[in-house]
DNA sequence: CGAAACTTTGAGCGCATTCAACGCCAGTGG
DNA sequence: CCACTGGCGTTGAATGCGCTCAAAGTTTCG
């Protein structure tokens, strides 16, 4: 449950009945191991879920048998809980790592957001924030050159982490493939590869089988031009000199 | 009123009294020239707006002093209706022709969806629609190619246009500016102006200058494998035997 | 140990870009 | 009524980014 009350919590207030009421509400939790899906395209959602460890991603398949991948989904993040409107899901989401995974039916969601009003708005910045990060991908997608494209998406993966107090200081590690990075960024294996190895040569990032770290995320940060304003965290409202010097951390300043 | 009530009524079911409502509540209706923003980004949303008339888009300017088109607004579509809980307005949004604009206090919005259930369902639907259009053109952006992708773009325009009872069989025209679509496509000026010869050449397309006409939208949906199932609308549900044979149209199998 | 998944490297090609110039049309003002 | 201006669209040539195809290296796992 943590990471997603931390989650929800950076926007809304959430007091000790409506931590006490999620809690209540959110009782299935579940390993799953990776490359599950979680959600199939075209099947009846099931219900809600959350993603209290590991990665996840929703992705499309296309045509030509390629995949695209749409969104991350990091600890805290809800999955489709907004979907009980559908008859058929529109994407797909697999999980990347081993996940722990909280089941949630509509019912209580609608039931939470109905009784409690920071909850609600919780859950409405959540999808605010969704659909910003995904304006940001196809600006990216059609604008930026690849490597600072996918400097970007690095950034962007990292900062969401740090909001939920995961991803700290000594382990800006993401677990993720270079043929996800790729499908992501819509680029092709092997130039992802090559790609990873310049920003590797730059000294922006080190790179081993399913991770990449990021030893300076400042840096990279200049690098792609990543400014966090639309990921909507309240930090991001600060002036960045303050979210650069928080304790314990290094210097973010993006 | 009319084109955002019968877009709100594709999906849910709106009452005498929810129609009553709506036309209560948004009274405030003006006349916007083109190229105006009516949202700019990095301000404090000021209220929401849905066109009733004329083109819009959402858009975000890119440090390169480029342009990205995030979206397009059609007849019936609101803007930011769900702004009320950002600071600041993440993209801007612009007028593209003569527009006639219904404002609305977020206060509006809030009380009818909380008051009428339908309209709060009707809501979150066009959400969830923005998003899945938002998910799909991130996919085309990456993976299609150039003119599939610019055709795909039509197709999807003119069937939400149809949706609510505009762009219909005489006039498949719509009022776009090469420089536009680019923008849209992520694709240069120069090399969308040899797309569009393309797709006139194969006899898909008639443009002129600011309009781009489509003679047979069934064989423009072929060519680019538009499958409109994403927009969620009803028709979308039905076989698209049914789809291409509403009266007084021509086939629209997509 | 072998197989499968992941990553790297090289070579050649093609799509889309940039730069530049020109054509065309609409509106404006003399 | 005509010339001018600016927005929009078209065309050509040269460049380059990212793709495909192909093969080999590397790590993990059964």
């Amino acid at each position: 449950m943590d990471p997603f009350i931390r989650k929800l919590s950076l926007r809304a207030h959430l007091d000790r009945d409506d931590v006490a009421a999620l809690e209540r509400a959110i009782r299935d939790i579940s390993r799953v191991e990776a490359g599950r899906d979680l959600v199939t395209e075209g099947s009846a959602p099931g219900g809600a879920c959350i993603i209290l460890d590991g990665f996840a991603c929703r992705y499309k398949l296309v045509p030509d048998g390629g995949r695209s991948i749409l969104a991350y989904l990091v600890p805290g993040d809800g999955c489709d809980l907004h979907a009980s409107l559908l008859n058929r899901a529109i994407n797909s989401v697999a999980t990347l790592t081993h996940c722990t995974i909280a089941s949630v039916p509509y019912r209580a969601i609608k039931e939470l957001a109905a009784a409690r009003p920071n909850i609600y708005r919780a859950l409405w910045w959540s999808v605010l924030v969704d659909g910003a990060v995904l304006q940001e991908w196809l600006v990216g997608i059609g604008r930026r050159s690849a490597d600072k494209q996918v400097a970007h998406i690095l950034c962007e993966l990292l900062t969401r982490l740090r909001a939920v107090d995961l991803g700290t200081e000594a382990d800006y590690r993401l677990p993720l493939t270079q043929a996800e990075l790729a499908d992501t960024a819509g680029l092709s294996n092997v130039h992802l590869s090559r790609v990873l190895a310049d920003l590797r040569n730059a000294g922006l990032i080190t790179s081993g089988r399913k991770s990449i770290s990021v030893p300076d995320l400042g840096r990279l940060c200049d690098f792609a031009d990543f400014k966090p304003d639309y990921l909507l965290l309240p930090a991001a409202e600060k002036s960045s000199e303050e979210l650069g010097r928080l304790p314990g951390m290094t210097k973010i300043v993006c």
